[in-house]
DNA sequence: GCGTATGATTTGTA
DNA sequence: TACAAATCATACGC
């Protein structure tokens, strides 16, 4: 197999001014008398130009007796050569890329993702992650990480069975040109390093047509992510009694209605809330009350009565009050009004 | 459908 | 960093 390249590259200029054929004539294999191996190689190719102007029939049979020409190996080595030497080595050096950086990206965050690589629960890591950027209380959103869960899994699988569809054709393809080729070789100067070349660059191509299918698979994720996301903001309003022990708290602190962290986490576990969705509240309600003090007079009046009744229980049955204690707390039934000198002005 | 209530987010400030 | 204020977006009652 070896024997050809070294027979090519001998000194010696043959036809066409390549060394190959010539040396070939030389050792044996193309003849004895010049002139007359001239005159072969001159009829063989007068024979390849004109076989397209005959019929089927005769063109068969011409390449029949082409094939098994004695020169034949000989002028089929020279023409991979010459081949090889100007069309593909141009083309391969064209050819030769970088590995993507973009397909690398998108490999990555479908491995983060848990699209591809070992199934990890389905990206529950993911919608946690997702949910903790949304800073949700966790308690409500099973049912929605199970929907995230269920939705990823699916864009797994469609990704997954894409991809097995698209390696198959991949590998059928590649099969069928090899082959092709490999028949077509028998009669057409095509070399076995020509072979590998088209099968890289029909890797290519298909590698191409998966990275559209890994793109928009991460946008399918992304799309699911950011719906994720905005179904978190959705709000939910808190149960009454919940409501209740808040609008307590802020009543019975009216003069200072600024929870110490402790207390914000004792009222956060009374109303199966977060600490932050009780400093959102007390926000929101300094806020509202202090721009209606009007609007709110009933309710601060009902509240100052409703703890006025449990204080007076609490002394009756020598226990404390309900309300979580804080530092803050200016102690005592505050007036249901907001007064000068408080902090809210 | 509309107005209001309300939880969440954003932005500016001390 | 906590808070005020403004704003957004949805829930809810009519």
């Amino acid at each position: 197999m070896d024997e050809q390249p070294r027979l090519m590259h001998s000194h010696g200029v043959g036809m066409a001014g390549h060394p190959g054929l010539s040396q070939h004539m030389q050792d044996g294999t193309g003849g004895t008398d010049g002139e007359g191996r001239k005159q072969d190689i001159g009829d063989i190719l007068q024979q390849i130009m004109t076989i397209t102007d005959q019929s089927l029939d005769e063109a068969q049979a011409r390449k029949h007796a082409l094939n098994c020409h004695r020169m034949k190996p000989a002028l089929f080595n020279v023409l991979c050569e010459i081949k090889e030497k100007t069309v593909l080595s141009i083309r391969g050096a064209q050819e030769e890329e970088p590995p993507d950086a973009q397909l690398m990206r998108l490999d990555n965050m479908l491995l983060a993702e848990g699209v591809s690589g070992p199934e990890k629960g389905g990206g529950s890591a993911a919608a946690a992650a997702a949910a903790a950027a949304a800073g949700g209380a966790g308690s409500d959103n099973s049912a929605e990480h199970s929907d995230y869960r269920a939705k990823l899994s699916q864009i797994r699988q469609i990704y997954h069975t894409e991809l097995e569809k698209y390696e198959q054709a991949c590998n059928e393809f590649t099969t069928h040109v090899m082959n092709l080729l490999r028949e077509q070789s028998r009669t057409r100067p095509i070399s076995p390093k020509e072979i590998e070349r088209m099968v890289s660059i029909i890797h290519r191509k298909f590698s191409s047509i998966q990275m559209q299918l890994k793109q928009s698979t991460c946008e399918a994720v992304m799309i699911l992510r950011s719906r994720f996301l905005d179904a978190r903001r959705k709000r939910r309003n808190f149960n009454k009694q919940a409501t209740e022990i808040l609008n307590e708290y802020f009543y019975s602190h009216l003069s200072n209605p600024y929870p110490s962290e402790e207390a914000k986490e004792e009222l956060a576990k009374k109303c199966s809330i977060t600490v932050s969705q009780v400093s959102n509240w007390f926000g929101n309600k300094r806020i509202r009350y202090k721009k209606n003090i009007g609007k709110f007079q009933e309710e601060a009046n009902m509240y100052a009565a409703k703890t006025a009744v449990n204080a007076a229980n609490a002394s009756a049955h020598g226990s404390q009050a309900n309300s979580p204690s804080t530092p803050n707390s200016a102690g005592g039934y505050p007036s249901p009004c907001y007064q000068s000198d408080r902090r809210i002005q």
